[in-house]
DNA sequence: CGAAGCCATCAAGTTTCGTTGATTAGAGGG
DNA sequence: CCCTCTAATCAACGAAACTTGATGGCTTCG
């Protein structure tokens, strides 16, 4: 049975995944590499930043397991782990469903 | 025809939900309000938190659009926001499917 | 070999976040 | 009315994250 909580605990994956997800350029690195792989060289005119801090992103949601990278020569294609994110859904979809059945009232207060 | 893009840009609100995600102590409280409603004051206890710091972390949750309070007496409880699970569910479902239709080769590097 | 291009890494500065302890606001109860 | 209790807010501090510019490792090409 899935549990976000046992996730956590073993190697907080849960929320360092969230983290990497919690970037506005990070997101736009996503949403281009929706289309399949793409070459770092690629992304720095779209993206409009600078190499190194392309690279510091690249790394953090590479570290995080959402993406990976392939050298071909001496440029780097980056793609999505489609994995990771299926796993990220189930997560997300498990905190929606009560855990031990549904409790009709609220807990009680001292 | 829903775009993660579009919604990043018109509020910031995916990065800043991802945000309110990426963090263990969020989530163990997200963990707990999946049974229903809960008190602050029965939170404390089990997430070992000071109440300053619960307080805090109540409010990320709550700003990000994650959790909803209600006031009753001089007790608040604090519940989950379904809908916007299910819209970061959808936001995820969508980064994993290609924008434009199938790429069959990599783009070209100077 | 040597120059040039692509990318990662490093050091340093700035900003944001998480944590703590103390204070404040509001509701109840005697 | 005063005392207590719950929860939010504030100020202050250290830690982590983000950004920038410079440097270095590899690869390719002349």
């Amino acid at each position: 049975m899935f549990d976000i909580l046992a996730r956590v605990r073993t190697g907080e994956s849960a929320s360092r995944r969230f983290h990497a997800l919690a970037d506005e350029t990070r997101l736009k690195i996503i949403e281009r590499l929706r289309d399949g792989e793409d070459c770092v060289c690629n992304l720095t005119g779209p993206l409009g930043t600078r190499q190194s801090l392309l690279s510091f992103h690249l790394r953090t949601l590479k570290d995080a397991g959402i993406i990976q990278d392939r050298k071909e020569g001496r440029w780097v294609y980056y793609s999505l782990n489609l994995d990771v994110l299926d796993e990220l859904v189930m997560a997300l979809e498990a905190l929606k469903k009560p855990r031990k059945g549904l409790r009709l009232v609220s807990p009680r207060c001292p």
